[in-house]
RNA sequence: GGUCCCGUAGCUUAGCUGGAUAGAGCAUCUCACUUCUAAUGAGACGGUCGCGCGUUCGAAUCGCGCCGGGAUCACCA
């Protein structure tokens, strides 16, 4: 139970008695230039009481020291009953943190149905850029989030491996790249394969401007392009089954997904399952025909098929082509029916832009149109774009920040600032490089988490991102002090028992921070916010900081001191690396 | 044009199920390391919460209307 739930009850009791008050009690945290740990704004109840706003605070205050033994003191200020808690009330609080299996986190039930999380869905024709880096950690915290919230949680991606953008690397390849491979050049098997995707583009820009010089209108010269045609003609092999172009499909496809593993490895992620578009495509036709019979869809005189949502104040929507192919609609509406019957799951949460609201706002509409119960449970985690102080990212001007060379730049930061800091005596070339990845990743994370997902956010790459401050590596440095304290602690004995330590301000400070780590939790989890963890263990490991600086640990003036303080230290390191595993971060010994 | 999202100190942002004097960090300026890690702590400076009207005892928070930024409204994915 939380510290302010026992409160909450007796004060709604109060309320009752003095005024027959019945409607719900809200408890606020005491603002900080007020003595209290908890506040009643008593405005609501001025009209039963009939006093002015102090009278009633009073009134109510009175009352609640003579009813509970929780509230020892109050002070009224207005409308405000600002109420001062037990001391026994914050012991029974550090004791149920202290005795907790994994305080803040609850335990997955593993018979209920899982939640499925979607993240990351790249296409198979280039690397990973800094969208997709904000996606991807938004879409492993939301997981982890999830199961700490007490959801078994399936991660999914669903990777656009087949259409255009595929075939022109590999017409490019087979065109310019000379029998290269991976390893052959030396080169992550994404990279390579985005090269050639440039390299198409080069080619055709080439063709085209020749085109135009010929005479050709824009438009006209675009569709004749011959490296456009090969292009076209290679995707309509594809989909024939030709031998040849499906292996050199599988092969470059095969090529990319080292490459994105690797990238997923270094950022910590994993998928349980990977759907591939090449497979996936021709689902919902089937869907579509059912949804026809029973009325949900029309079909018009020219054969295509559509759903009429004006009524819901969105457009009519086109769900199966004149020629009886799919859209991209017609195949998402078949995945997530197949993705429900695939595993035992009653929700799904899609980690995609907000440039897609549109698309799966009519999506979720479809599927409970179709009737479908877990339509309702279906989310859009839509997430703000992430742009250069110069605007969009653009593959063509060459501005997009790829995400292997992101990473390697924040470790070779964390190496220069942790040098010039002289913190790395000691350590072996491993622990070394372990330490820059832990705390560069860390500085990136936390600065792409920390902010709501739905804002749109501006990267600058000139500019490196802080290590100071409101950080990943202030939370890190504050884990990693409180365990050199620990180690230096090993083997002393430090029994202690509450007969014997009292609570000075800032220790009770941190214990009411570490109070509210399970409700922080889940917040994140109603709100699919990684933020509201990041800012959860900033709060907490500013309130550790300020407890340390006042207070002498391995000094304290008792051992029953020290036993204490150790063992609130303890559990504020074990909750800082929980609050930093929620954002994938992890935490070092030191630092 | 219709719809949706965003707008809080110079910059990055928290607060948004309505509550006290709107919290932080960066930057700038003080102070604190012979003492458990100064990637820290204590303090100063800095705000018409985009603008207006409304609801309310009370609005950054809710409603309406503007302004600014972004997205979207393809038989593209």
């Amino acid at each position: 139970m939380h510290m302010a739930d026992a409160l909450e009850s007796a004060v709604s009791t109060v309320l009752n008695t003095l005024y027959g008050w019945d409607g719900p009690v809200e408890l606020q945290e005491t603002r900080k230039d007020f003595e209290g740990d908890a506040t009643l704004v008593v405005f609501p109840f001025l009209k039963l009481s009939r006093k002015s706003p102090a009278d009633t605070a009073r009134e109510v205050g009175e009352a609640l020291l003579a009813a509970t033994p929780l509230v020892v003191r109050y002070n009224a200020v207005q409308g405000f009953l600002n109420l001062v808690l037990s001391s026994e009330q914050i012991q029974a609080r550090f004791d149920a943190i202290r005795t907790a299996e994994a305080w803040g986190t609850a335990s997955v039930d593993p018979a209920a149905p899982a939640a499925m999380v979607e993240f990351s869905s790249p296409n198979t024709n280039k690397p990973l850029h800094l969208g997709h880096v904000r996606n991807i950690l938004l879409g492993h915290s939301v997981s982890r989030i999830l199961e700490a919230s007490g959801r078994k949680v399936v991660q999914v991606q669903i990777i656009n491996d087949r259409g255009v953008h595929i075939c022109k690397s590999m017409w490019a390849w087979q065109q310019f790249g000379g029998g290269i491979t991976p390893e052959s050049a030396g080169k992550k098997g994404d990279h390579l394969v985005g090269d050639f995707y440039v390299r198409f583009d080069q080619e055709y820009r080439g063709q085209v401007r020749e085109l135009m010089a010929q005479g050709l209108d824009e438009e006209a010269a675009k569709a004749q392009a011959p490296c456009m045609r090969a292009v076209q003609e290679m995707l309509r092999a594809w989909e024939a089954g030709d031998t040849e172009v499906r292996h050199l499909w599988a092969t470059m496809n095969s090529w990319v997904y080292d490459g994105f593993n690797e990238t997923y490895r270094r950022l910590g992620v994993h998928f349980d399952r990977n759907y591939y578009e090449s497979e996936t495509y021709v689902l919902g036709k089937h869907d579509i025909e059912e949804g026809l019979a029973r009325g949900v869809f029309y079909r018009r005189d020219d054969g295509s098929v559509w759903i009429d949502l004006r009524e819901e104040g969105l457009d009519e929507k086109l769900v199966l082509r004149r020629d009886g192919t799919s859209v991209y609609m017609t195949q998402d509406i078949g995945t997530a029916i197949q993705r429900f019957a695939d595993f035992s799951i009653d929700r799904l949460t899609y980690v995609v832009g907000n440039e897609q609201d549109y698309h799966f706002k009519v999506l979720f509409l479809i599927l409970k149109k179709l009737g479908y119960a877990w339509a309702d449970q279906l989310y859009h985690l839509s997430y703000g774009m992430v742009d250069l102080p110069s605007g969009k990212m653009k593959s063509r001007e060459g501005t997009v920040v790829d995400a292997d060379d992101l990473l390697h730049e924040m470790e070779a930061t964390a190496r220069s600032l942790s040098e010039e800091l002289g913190k790395t005596e000691g350590l072996g070339e491993a622990e070394k490089a372990k330490l820059y990845q832990v705390l560069g990743h860390g500085a990136l994370k936390y600065f792409i988490l920390k902010v709501d997902p739905r804002k749109r956010m501006v990267f600058n790459p000139e500019e490196s991102i802080d290590f100071n401050g409101h950080t990943g590596p202030f939370i890190q440095y504050s884990h990693a002090r409180i365990k050199s304290i620990l180690r230096k602690a090993e083997g002393r004995p430090a029994a202690w028992s509450w007969a014997e330590v009292s609570v000075d301000e800032r220790s009770k400070e941190l214990i009411q921070t570490l109070d509210r780590f399970p409700e922080a939790v889940q917040q994140a989890a109603r709100t699919y916010s990684p933020a509201v963890v990041a800012q959860f263990a900033y709060d907490l490991a500013k309130a550790f900081n300020s407890f340390y600086q006042a207070n002498p640990i391995l000094n304290a003036e008792t051992e029953a001191l020290v036993g204490f303080r150790l063992e609130l230290c303890a559990t504020t390191a074990s909750a800082l690396r929980s609050a930093l595993d929620l954002l994938g971060i992890e935490a070092p010994e030191r630092m």
